[in-house]
DNA sequence: GCCCATTGTCGAAGCGCTTCGACACTCACC
DNA sequence: GGTGAGTGTCGAAGCGCTTCGACAATGGGC
């Protein structure tokens, strides 16, 4: 393999020469310019890594930490890490993955042997154990997601409060009255889930704003076959359902109102909120407020480069919900 | 940041002394190694990942290419992902993540900055340009799938033909003498899918072989909303269907035979096959012969790793399948 | 009691790069 | 024509580690 010395030798110039003409860090006549950059192509150089890394101050690459549990929904999390991954090679960096469910060893582990100039945290749980320690590393850090204690970190998400707010606003504007909302599975919101409560909080609290009569009900994939039926019941009154669940519990909803002759919207408008899935498929397309992963990965990696470049401020920052018609709503 | 020599100084001993005491590499007296190892301790000691790189002969990284495109299923994609970075951990390497669309030059680039020690490919097509650009980085490597040439490279897969023959045996031992196959999307095949074909094939030949009536179809979302009752037209005698489509797919056609009245298993028998999800959620639990993408992936880390110990032969290696029963085959 | 093999430790070279300070040189200016 | 401010290039130090060869110190065999 072509060290800098060869492209020195090639060049007719310095290694310190081609260094600064590869960098850019020193102004280099064009002619010795040109000279180099023949150099490198002729010989296929390529800057080696370790010793860049040791000499320099970057090393290019940047951490992911991404656990799984037993919530997780894959094509959710793809997106995420596919999104942080192309942001990432944007600005010429490569993404280590950590997928550890004991993620704290890992951090400290990459953070304190320098393999990584930044890491991106995803899935933050309101206590998350990796907030605090994070704190502790002070390597340039964002966070998907709003723990409890923000102080002096950097966090994107998805603004669900605003989503929340949003759906409500909508059902509401089109006269609805008695709205429910179908969560997701009580073991997320137990492990201290960030989303899924705030969306919850705020959607109560719309609805209470707006004097709408609201149903909160967890989904529970095992036991409760019939969700819908019994909110239903609970909820005679109910002319609007919003489903802030998984993609399986949509289909089971779907079916149970095709089950019941529930017709979508004239019975039943049904808006889907923060899914990370197509709602185009399913029976009936759905009225949906979608979860931009991508986005929200791509800001985390922006503002990990803002870091390492040092001009930023610790900050938390939402990213506003979009409404999405597909016909599932209607005026009542 | 602690360093080596500061571990050397605390320890009272020379540095060569402290990097033999961790490496194992040279015998080192109980008392010494003890002052190394507290001394390591007490500061906190990590080993900074560019010098090691730099000096030694490995990076403890291992590359992962794993490009996605539209045919990509999110849960097999984890999981092949997920049991790599884990098996690569347990021989304490870390994963770099290569997603690129385009993923030659990122090989490229990782392998000649001696960024990774070796490469994992995923999701390889019949003729995929990785293949000989692998051949030619000459870094241990191993590839998920069979390409056609597979000339000095070493592959692992699950054994589709295997399993191809293993669900028709097991339908024909129970009588059944005509036998459906509903594949993948036509997309998939186009493309130069590796396993879609596979499987295709074997199935064909082992009906053949058995002297059994094979139709088989592939599937599309898009335009046929009822593939199974066009397959029941086509083949009246059809009294066994195998299924090698995706997630969707199943649901929609366990949906028609639902519709239709069609009784599992009595009025028809279903296996699915190579299928990477459960089929325990689905309103009638299937028989399957589950994809191990979690075996495949380990083993592709354990073959990696082999070679970069030098001891290991280029070959194909084969994952046999496994039939698990769920009650909706019967004999007929 | 001598020799040789073994064991444990050390010094120093070197991995390939970045970056600092030095140093010619050129050119505008008074 | 001398001075001063750029401009372009180079030499060398050093980043933190691994590893080679050297060398005491120990102990067993005769």
């Amino acid at each position: 393999m072509a060290t800098i010395h060869d492209v020195a030798r090639v060049a007719g110039v310095s290694i310190s020469t081609v260094s600064y003409a590869l960098s850019g860090k020193r102004s280099i006549g064009p002619a010795v310019r040109a000279r180099v950059d023949s150099a490198v192509a002729e010989l296929g150089y390529q800057a080696n890594a370790g010793a860049r890394m040791l000499a320099g101050t970057q090393t290019n690459i940047l951490a992911l930490s991404a656990p799984m549990h037993a919530e997780t929904h894959p094509p959710a999390f793809m997106s995420f890490v596919v999104s942080i991954a192309t942001a990432a090679r944007e600005v010429d960096y490569d993404l280590l993955l950590l997928t550890e469910t004991e993620p704290l060893a890992g951090l400290r582990r990459v953070a304190s042997s320098k393999l990584v100039d930044g890491i991106v945290v995803m899935d933050v749980s309101t206590d998350d154990p990796r907030v605090p320690l994070l704190r502790d590393l002070r390597l340039p850090s964002a966070i998907i997601g709003v723990p409890d204690d923000v102080d002096g970190m950097t966090c994107v998400d998805f603004d669900f409060e605003a989503a929340a707010d949003l759906a409500v606003e909508r059902l509401a504007a089109l006269g609805h009255r008695e709205i429910g909302l179908l969560g997701h599975s009580a073991a997320l919101y137990e492990r201290g889930s960030n989303f899924a409560p705030r969306f919850r909080d705020a959607f109560l609290a719309s609805a209470a704003a707006r004097g709408v009569k609201a149903l909160f009900t967890m989904s529970d994939l095992g036991s409760r076959a019939d969700v819908v039926g019994e909110m239903r019941r609970e909820l005679p009154g109910m002319t609007a359902l919003v489903l802030n669940c998984n993609e399986e519990e949509h289909r089971r909803v779907l079916h149970s109102l095709e089950r019941d002759d529930v017709t979508i919207p004239s019975d039943l408008a049904v808006v889907s909120a923060c899914s990370s899935f197509s709602t185009d498929n399913f029976t009936t397309a759905l009225d949906v407020i979608p979860l931009p992963a991508e986005k929200s990965g791509r800001r985390a990696v922006e503002l990990t480069m803002a870091q390492l470049r040092g001009d930023s401020e610790a900050h938390v920052e939402l990213i506003p919900p979009e409404y999405v018609a597909k016909g599932s709503t209607v005026s009542v």
